[in-house]
DNA sequence: GTGTCAAACTGAACTGAACTCAGGTTGTGA
DNA sequence: TCACAACCTGAGTTCAGTTCAGTTTGACAC
């Protein structure tokens, strides 16, 4: 059950909000969104079915709020690891690096994220799920300008051959998320190997 | 309801079997899988919706022909662009213009095929989609093989520098298919471009 | 032309998972 | 120790997907 990480501040001191945050990304990760009954959810917490709806107004909105917090989650990684970088090739090879700097659990969000991604595409009825689509849009669309302006920067100082960023910024994304796509922990490919191919991958793309 | 396309020739003469694939290709396409009522495909076609099941098993199940049709005409078209080519560069080149060389209709199958391909990851209960999932693992399978061969023979030939041809082909992979995520007919960037650059990045992550 | 029969279809009923309702319990903090 | 908000529950509702028990249709043999 492991009531850790997740939290967000705001819930009081016996809600199992964070608990059932953790249980969803396992489950979701492993058997799909579709895949896995609600009520399993709230069985591998330890409460009943409807005592979910205190917490979250549907099964969606929990998936919005994962899919968010991991956007959230990658975007702050990806500031930390460039905010030092004055030399645009080193910056792009540290943000390759730092999306694949990720725990087992990361892991099951990025590909829950990955999976879910056209969820954000369209508008929702319910009120809360809505809010959570809009932030991660908004997350979804700063994440995009975070790589855009990487790259003009390097094009602009001469580091990089000039392109247009923007769908150069897509593409690079592209690429690191599909990883998640395939990857399994355990697999034939350790992942400081695919991590070392992608960097690569992605400073070929851009700078050569 | 355009009844063109998609006929795979063992149906019978007022069969409406095409038909529903294409209303179920637009649907799914615009509003997501599970955006998408099957009843409205019904609607779209002209029948009811128990009329559906004399086509298929489930909704799911003609999901996973869609997907799985979609893919055979994937790698046909791969293997067309490449059977001429004898400079590895070249076959490469060839291979990320043809992934591009789509109809409007084939681009929504396409994205039908990248919002769901988790699916083909866990075993169906119903028999008719379990046999259209095995056949469409297969495809990734040999679509993968396909890749992998043209890094290899290129790596071989000494065309490209040695590296993982599978993880490679992978990212390769990735990278083109991301494509269909964020790509809108009518949006800001010409496919044209979208497939030049990409096409060159290709290159770049192969060849460099 | 006419009769046959599988292919094609239908309205009514069923199912199961997501969700709502109308309350009951609990433990924190005043 | 009491109030009350947070937390929880079993019983019921809804609705999309699916099954059932037949009816209609039209291609083809004669």
């Amino acid at each position: 059950m492991t009531t850790a990480r997740v939290s967000t501040g705001d819930e009081g001191p016996r809600s199992k909000r964070a608990a059932i945050l953790t249980a969803a990304v396992e489950c979701f990760g492993e058997f799909g969104f579709e895949g896995t009954k609600w009520s399993a959810v709230a069985g591998r917490v330890g409460i009943g079915q409807t005592a979910l709806y205190h917490y979250f107004e549907t099964k969606t909105h929990c998936l919005l709020t994962i899919m968010r917090l991991e956007l959230q989650r990658s975007r702050d990684q990806f500031t930390e690891a460039t905010a030092g970088q004055s030399d645009p090739v080193e910056a792009l090879r540290a943000a390759a690096r730092a999306a694949f700097a990720v725990s087992e659990h990361e892991i099951l969000q990025m590909r829950i994220l990955q999976n879910n991604l056209s969820l954000l595409a369209v508008p929702r009825t319910s009120a809360k799920e809505e809010t959570e689509r809009q932030a991660a849009r908004e997350l979804v669309r700063q994440i995009e300008r975070d790589w855009t302006r990487l790259l003009t920067r390097g094009m602009s100082e001469g580091a990089f051959p000039v392109r247009d960023p923007h769908t150069l910024g897509q593409a690079l994304l592209g690429l690191i998320v599909s990883v998640w796509r395939w990857y399994r922990p355990g697999g034939p490919t350790p992942l400081s190997e695919v991590s070392d191919l992608i960097e690569g991958c992605c400073v070929r793309m851009v700078a050569e």
